[in-house]
DNA sequence: CGAGGCGTTGAGTATGATCAAGGGGAGTGG
DNA sequence: CCACTCCCCTTGATCATACTCAACGCCTCG
């Protein structure tokens, strides 16, 4: 599955890429030296703060990007407000929805995120000349539709407790792949995103945490810090087989 | 996003092919005359009964599909039973996950169906070999990437009245996709199929159908065939912006 | 100190689930 | 032809889960 890199240790590697960590994992890996200095060329790092929005729904998209270090929130909002997180990506993801202009979702970041963006046009032409890349960019997509059938199975079926014993197993998983130890970690969403993320209300999400606590599934500190003595436990809890 | 077809006038095309509507609108369309010939020494086509399964869940996969008629859904179970339908599938989609021979998911025949199966292997070298295959397969899983976020909105998000509205919406614009007139149609899922697929019950999905019913949304014959006199107006209950 | 954001907890409620009964059509057998 | 069963769907009554509304605690920031 995973691609020869072209080239890695070439010293005319433009000096941006040289430190990525996105040039392994995502979507650069499979670029000839002389693609990743064109579009070193065009590309542009950028900060965004946490909550601070990425693409709004139903704009007209001009770059994709990868993420660098952080967490995006994808979400979906009906009229009336009711609003649905549809997806989260962790670094090293490819952000951006290939061959269609318009989102029709928001990006917004759930926590300090770092992400390198580059202009559509450039990447699409790269994508007609660069099968590897189409490869890579089509693996991405058929990850995210997995995770996304995997949710619709949490949203559909699943009890208030299974639902928060979910996200937190997800995140556990997630958060830091590089990390080992998955027992410890800090959430990367509020109790209004976890509560839109799994179709519920933020007490009722609060509720389910104090119980996972009462029940020794979780220990919780400041809010935001997880400990799980048990993953398999957690695991069992969230419903996983 | 439509690739031009190849030769497809070309006499040598192999004979199960000349009449084949998924030529046109499935992933056949970016083939030669020469992989075509080539495939379809190893294509079957297959007649799928209403209720029976093509894949199981954690089974292994030895082939790809088009569904040539019908519909097919997927779905996920839990340990205990409880099941979700993450995605339904319509003439021409291609059906099978690419580049992993274990599916997570079931696959069934909603109604009588018939679909035309490769051998992975075939696929997977011609994949390798033809770009604009990839590309083709590509498109697909990000129009079915697409599909599930929307639907995880409607999961998660919506009431249970604005669910059975959406679905009739969905099968409405979906069912026969040749056919202009959207106004009537037979339902391809039974009350629990829709129940599995808005993750609600039978009873629920059905007091539902009723209410649409008595506020003349819907008219319903014979329990599957439905007729919708305004579909702006299903739109909107449905919850569509 | 007060204000505002975020999270928790409590009380009452409503939506959809559960349990239960029955209707209607298709298929089978007498 | 009717009687019978089976399956699918509908309807009704009751119940429980998660929502709504409200109050309050904690922390940060000015």
């Amino acid at each position: 599955m995973d691609l020869p890199r072209k080239d890695i240790h070439n010293s005319n590697l433009p000096v941006v890429c040289r430190s990525c960590e996105a040039r392994h994992g995502g979507v650069c890996g499979t670029l000839t030296v002389d693609q990743l200095v064109e579009l070193s060329k065009h590309s542009t790092r950028r900060r965004i703060e946490a909550g601070s929005e990425v693409v709004g729904q139903g704009e007209r998209v001009g770059s994709y990007s990868n993420i660098m270090r952080g967490v995006i929130k994808l979400s979906k909002m009906m009229a009336d407000g009711r609003q649905q997180i549809v997806g989260l990506q962790f670094a090293p993801d490819f952000m951006g929805r290939p061959f269609v202009a318009e989102s029709t979702l928001s990006a917004e970041a759930a926590i300090d995120t770092e992400i390198c963006a580059f202009p559509r046009a450039i990447i699409d032409r790269m994508v007609s000349e660069t099968p590897e890349l189409e490869h890579r960019l089509h693996n991405q997509a058929l990850k995210e539709l997995d995770e996304a059938r995997d949710w619709m199975l949490t949203l559909g079926r699943k009890t208030a407790q299974e639902k928060v014993a979910s996200f937190l197993y997800l995140i556990a998983t997630n958060v830091d792949p590089e990390c080992i130890d998955k027992s410890a970690f800090d959430l990367p969403l509020s109790r209004a995103d976890i509560a839109d993320f799994l179709g519920l209300t933020i007490e009722t999400v609060s509720r389910q945490m104090t119980k996972l606590r009462k029940e020794n599934i979780i220990h919780v500190e400041n809010n935001r810090h997880v400990i799980v003595p048990d993953l398999e436990r957690l695991g069992r809890t969230a419903g996983n087989d």
